[in-house]
DNA sequence: AATATAATTTAGACAAACCTAAATTTTATT
DNA sequence: AATAAAATTTAGGTTTGTCTAAATTATATT
């Protein structure tokens, strides 16, 4: 089954707005979609049809399993192409939504499979999200990312943003790794390098490209 | 200005249906996009009052040079894309063009330059057409690509698809540049691979992908 | 040149996705 | 519990891009 890009919208904002258990509601997603609640109701309607949600009128709604399954589809593509955006055509994390907004409607499975590949099996995106992966699994984590660590607070790196050689021949150079414990010192606005500190060594600075794709537990 | 991936769709099958100085036909152009004639008039009527077209009723009609501008620019964006499906998510050449007609509508300046900058700014797509540049710019050629020269046939090569540095090595390492007299001597469909033969030296093999990156002319 | 055929356009309808305004239902307040 | 307020839905309309069937114009044939 095939949706319309505007079937993905309302699918996807759903999830994001949905709460572990209640529903959504009329006017909330009218928000979020920057649309007319009367529109929205027409949709839902739509919707329930073809069985992607849960929905009795003036009661609320709330994503099918098979929704859940077409939403993480959908939330797959977008943080793909935002990781593609960034580590390879060089945009900065907060430049890739509205792009990545047009890509993830792009269909074709093999495509995004392919990206995903070439790309190393991400398994966060540029802002520290998870991307599910083929199956639509993905991993539930506490982390975040190293650039929003805040100042001179204890953590611990528990993920790296992919699996590319490069990225791991950087980590094994500056002895960073999973487990390594650090605290950030200073963030440089100008570049977006971080300086950090990582104890019985002196402090040192890594670039903002390299902070996006690190994770980190605080202690 | 926009325009919906409908008019886009039209303005670029107007575009490869127009001859050097003729016009084309409601019935042609419904033909191509697999619609009916009235859609197609209702759809002239439009692009008429946008100027991107030169149109009077029963008599044909043909791009504007801003109706010209806009198909080149989507030109630009369908063969990018066919190129970076086919040389970095490793899709056949034969595979791209249905994923192509959907990126092609994706909208973004500043993601087509730079998706045009991480393939090296190739000037032929996989099939050797070639790729406009930024300014609508394209070369106008008489090559073919190597995957298409009959055996047997001599042929100079006149062209590489892309400028990139492995591309470079691999060519020089086997003595293959610019002006390069050679003959194809068999095609083998299972890798797609071709035997050349250049003159004073033994016949050898070249893969799929390089093949797919020389362009020839006839001698 | 008249007429038949083919191409094209017009008229009127339809589905998708949106809208406004009015009606209905739920929820909050007295 | 009655009523006011808020949320939601319904009814009916709009735009985009499509369609069919009928009308018009151009082209081909006699």
């Amino acid at each position: 089954m095939n949706f319309s890009a505007s079937e993905e919208n309302y699918i996807k904002s759903i999830y994001h707005l949905q709460p572990p258990d209640g529903v959504v509601t009329t006017n909330e997603l009218a928000g979020e979609l920057q649309t007319k609640p009367a529109s929205v109701t027409d949709m839902l309607k739509k919707l329930k049809a073809k069985k992607l949600l849960h929905y009795e009128r003036y009661q609320g709604f709330r994503l099918s399993s098979e929704g859940k399954k077409i939403a993480l589809g959908i939330v797959r593509k977008h943080r793909l192409w935002e990781y593609f955006l960034v580590q390879k055509l060089q945009f900065g994390w907060d430049e890739v939504h509205e792009i990545a907004e047009q890509l993830e409607h792009i269909n074709s499975k093999v495509l995004i499979d392919r990206l995903d590949s070439f790309l190393n099996f991400p398994r966060f995106d540029p802002h520290g999200d998870p991307i599910p992966d083929t199956n639509g699994k993905m991993e539930v984590t506490g982390h975040i990312n190293l650039t929003n660590l805040e100042i001179n607070h204890a953590a611990e790196v528990s993920a790296v943003g992919s699996q590319s050689t490069e990225l791991l021949e950087l980590l094994s150079h500056k002895n960073i790794g999973i487990g390594t414990k650090l605290e950030v010192k200073k963030k440089f606005n100008f570049d977006k390098s971080v300086e950090i500190k990582i104890k019985n060594l002196p402090a040192f600075t890594i670039s903002g490209q390299l902070a996006q794709s690190l994770f980190v537990k605080p202690l």
